[in-house]
DNA sequence: CTTGACATTGACGTCGGTGTCAACGTTTAC
DNA sequence: GTAAACGTTGACACCGACGTCAATGTCAAG
């Protein structure tokens, strides 16, 4: 299939699609007027990259699954690399909500300051 | 003084310095040659923008809390502007952390739909 | 043949705060 | 007097995941 419909199924737009082939996410063959040529299992890698950008993954980190289908697992998480990008990645967002808590209470500690009377819940 | 020593001074470069006055947060005065002139009171203006970025707020939102001080408030949170920002802040960071746990969750659940044996804390 | 939908590559814009450089004028210290 | 340190404005670079436009090529339907 083509770019368009790719992009149709997928619900991913083709400039989208165009930048992960930029960045070796994608590859696609080409048919003999240049276009680019997709097949079943493409539509699996971008849905793949899709949930995992969705839960707040970077593109780079969605490589190590895309790897992973390409050498045939059924799920893009069932390799090594992959569960270790899973586990960083729950460690950055500990990371962030700590911080962001932290950021909580000293944004309610400064308003409570200034501003005696205000209540904060929380 | 010049912008050096408010930049020494505040800890901040004398590249955001000039960022600052360009969004309008920070004004001089201008000696004869051309070159900036700063107050004492400037040093606490810098100083409040510093606190608030630090907490994850926009250079935008600390507008507030500088023409606060200008009215001579001795804190710039003690104007009902500023604490409706305090506020504003309060509820987005509370969204953050709510997408955050989200996420988290999410991860969690596909980490372990793929690796079964991997224990996640939390 | 023409129109329109679709394809290609390349490049700039977005957002925010700042680093860094250029090309130049001023002040300070020796 | 001269060099070093400081000031000025203006502009480009960065990060990330795209949107969007330009200029051009390709193909199917009327």
């Amino acid at each position: 299939m083509r770019i368009g419909e790719l992009a149709d199924r997928t619900g991913v737009s083709t400039r989208s699609l165009r930048y992960y082939e930029q960045h070796g996410l994608l590859r696609a063959r080409r048919t003999a007027n240049g276009y680019r040529d997709y097949s079943e299992d493409d539509v699996k890698l971008v849905s793949e990259i899709r949930a995992l950008l969705k839960v707040g993954f970077t593109l780079e980190d969605t490589r190590p699954f895309v790897d992973c289908l390409r050498r045939g697992h059924s799920t893009g998480g069932s390799c090594a690399e992959s569960v270790e990008v899973y586990e960083r990645k729950l460690n950055e967002i500990d990371e962030e909500i700590r911080v962001l808590l932290a950021r909580r209470a000293e944004v309610a500690a400064q308003l409570a300051q200034s501003c005696p009377g205000c209540f904060v819940r929380g």
